[in-house]
DNA sequence: CTCCTCTACGAAAGCGCTTACGTAAGCGTT
DNA sequence: AACGCTTACGTAAGCGCTTTCGTAGAGGAG
């Protein structure tokens, strides 16, 4: 911290106006009880001598702060950047500040994000990015976050279930279906899965919903090749090659998220592969970059930033007295990266 | 702030260990004065009590915090994503928690967030991003930043001169050099520069850096148009318009950062210009992405999650007695979306 | 045995705010 | 004229910690 041996006090604004230090408090924080003339003569000695309040010492009298917390996975990472990017513009109209931790993808390390952001008693946290199937990895974090609840924190995760608290939903099943049933109308019968750890309830989701389209189609879901990697461009590339070594007579790729199909691009690229022509390659998410590549990728719109904006909103409403839900829809976006079935 | 009344304090830790709540105080942070045997007494009992430490309260007490700042333009643009990256990591293994604000690219909610940062008494503030050639515009911006400083906080910059303080300074200059004689090299004279607005230093310094080469290639710097538009990929799109429209014989396009030239390629191909064979085009920046469009984008390479960390690398350090400059190399990447011109 | 030096701890004074509570003044009622 | 109500302010008690200072007891030196 700053010595603060330089900056103003309250009690030196207070004295400047010749007012109690209740009344300069009082004037500042906007408190009713105050002559406008005062908190007139207030707010100009604050002004001159360049006053700002300590948030600490007011967080620690007033027993709230402004602060929110959130968590990301992976702040790097489009995905993430652009929640947080929605979160930080909400954040700024209502005058409040934004923590950020990100986790590296680890599980604990998200643990130890959420206490430290209650350690520093925040008002609110946003846990952003899926969480895992197996329960017993869930468990500390769930056990974390209901504690903070129940102590009257505010909490509301986008993309994740399971935590029992407020949630901002992507229908990842249907998006998941839709891509699929796209993939098959093109005629596409040899595809390929290109996924993430299925370790991630998001992955499970969009699996589930691409197995729907792939049943409802009357094919055996079985049959489909899943190619698991880093939920990354990286994964992506190493994924297609697998692909290309193991499944060399595929027409289409379903990736599951955004980064990994931009990944798959790059190494079809490379292999000398083309995209539609020989393979088509849908994405998932359209981070701001999908439309921009070439080809252009087809993919499933989900509103990051609206996802961040409303998880706040929810997090910083009265709390209900029930777990609230919002469910947003996950839009099929066609761009030139999926073409009709070769021959 | 949560409702503190279930969580327990300290004097709950020094009661339930029978001590005081000096001396649970210091078993907890780790000062000296205290023997083995009671520290860990007191441990203990924090650990069954599920005691975390008010955050507040200690920076109240102390007077110092673990909390910095890192003011971006804009968190879902990828250069400073990545800048933020880097801060989170490194910030992440000193037990340090970031507080990142976002300005929009405005000049006025830059000096707002820094304001906010410092009621909240952050240990550091790190500012990424441009500085504006006006120095006007930039005069708010350096008072805050030096009145801050003079009160004992810790500021660092990257990309930014002028403003008197630390700075991580990437070579933008020789990179925009470099890249252009990269386009000399391959023959084309007939070239265009895409770029963000000349007010930001970054884009004054890059074009700088262009106009070096292009004159020691004997050319004269006033020939080659300087097409300028939002620093984003729509702005590289509605450049790459106009240059079809105002200078249709053009053989390379220099843009001034990759988001632009992401932006032209997507143009370009829209509106079915070859690229390399017809236009070549350099970015600037290095984004993870750009390795993965089609083609492959040549452009200068700056270490962004470095520059990030290196900025809270120098914001932690002792004060100096001035201001210290880290210069970050720029470095040429050649990959597909450059070739040799054309007949 | 006295004096001094350490060490390990406790008492208590804040850090800079907010806010319950007390009070004086002003005004309308009965 | 006495009473109550309201408004506008001041007094002071914390919020939960850290840290200075004081002190008791142990141990060594003289």
């Amino acid at each position: 911290m700053v010595r603060t041996n330089s900056s103003p006090r309250l009690i030196d604004v207070a004295h400047a106006s010749g007012v109690s230090i209740a009344t300069a408090s009082r004037a500042l924080s906007g408190t009713p009880g105050v002559s406008d003339s005062v908190a007139e003569k207030v707010r100009q000695a604050a002004r001159e001598l360049g006053y700002v309040a300590n948030l600490h010492a007011r967080s620690l009298a007033s027993g709230s702060t402004a602060t929110i917390g959130l968590v990301v996975h992976e702040i790097g990472d489009p995905y993430f950047s652009e929640i947080a990017s929605g979160v930080l513009s909400l954040a700024a109209e209502h005058g409040r500040t934004v923590q950020i931790c990100h986790t590296g993808r680890d599980p604990e390390a998200e643990v130890d994000q959420v206490r430290s952001l209650v350690a520093n008693r925040v008002g609110a946290i946003l846990i952003a990015g899926s969480g895992f199937v197996d329960a017993s990895v869930e468990a500390p974090m769930r056990f974390e976050v209901q504690r903070y609840a129940e102590a009257g924190g505010r909490v509301a995760v986008v993309g994740r279930h399971h935590l029992g608290v407020d949630s901002v939903l992507p229908d990842n099943r249907p998006g998941g279906r839709a891509v699929a049933e796209h993939i098959l109308g093109l005629g596409h019968r040899r595809i390929v899965v290109v996924s993430g750890t299925l370790e991630l309830t998001t992955v499970a989701d969009r699996l589930e919903g691409v197995r729907d389209a792939l049943e409802a189609a009357g094919l055996d879901a079985g049959d489909v090749p899943v190619l698991q990697g880093p939920f990354t461009r990286e994964g992506g590339r190493e994924c297609i090659r697998r692909m290309l070594a193991d499944h060399p007579r595929t027409t289409a790729v379903i990736a599951l998220n955004d980064d990994m199909a931009i990944g798959c691009l790059s190494q079809l690229r490379s292999s000398g592969v083309s995209v539609p022509g020989q393979v088509s390659v849908s994405g998932f998410d359209d981070v701001a970059v999908a439309q921009d590549l070439s080809p252009g990728l087809t993919t499933v719109r989900l509103p990051m930033a609206e996802m961040g904006a409303r998880a706040l909103t929810l997090a910083l409403k009265e709390p209900g007295s029930r777990a609230r839900r919002q469910r947003v829809p996950a839009e099929l976006v066609v761009r030139d990266s999926t073409g009709p079935a070769a021959g």
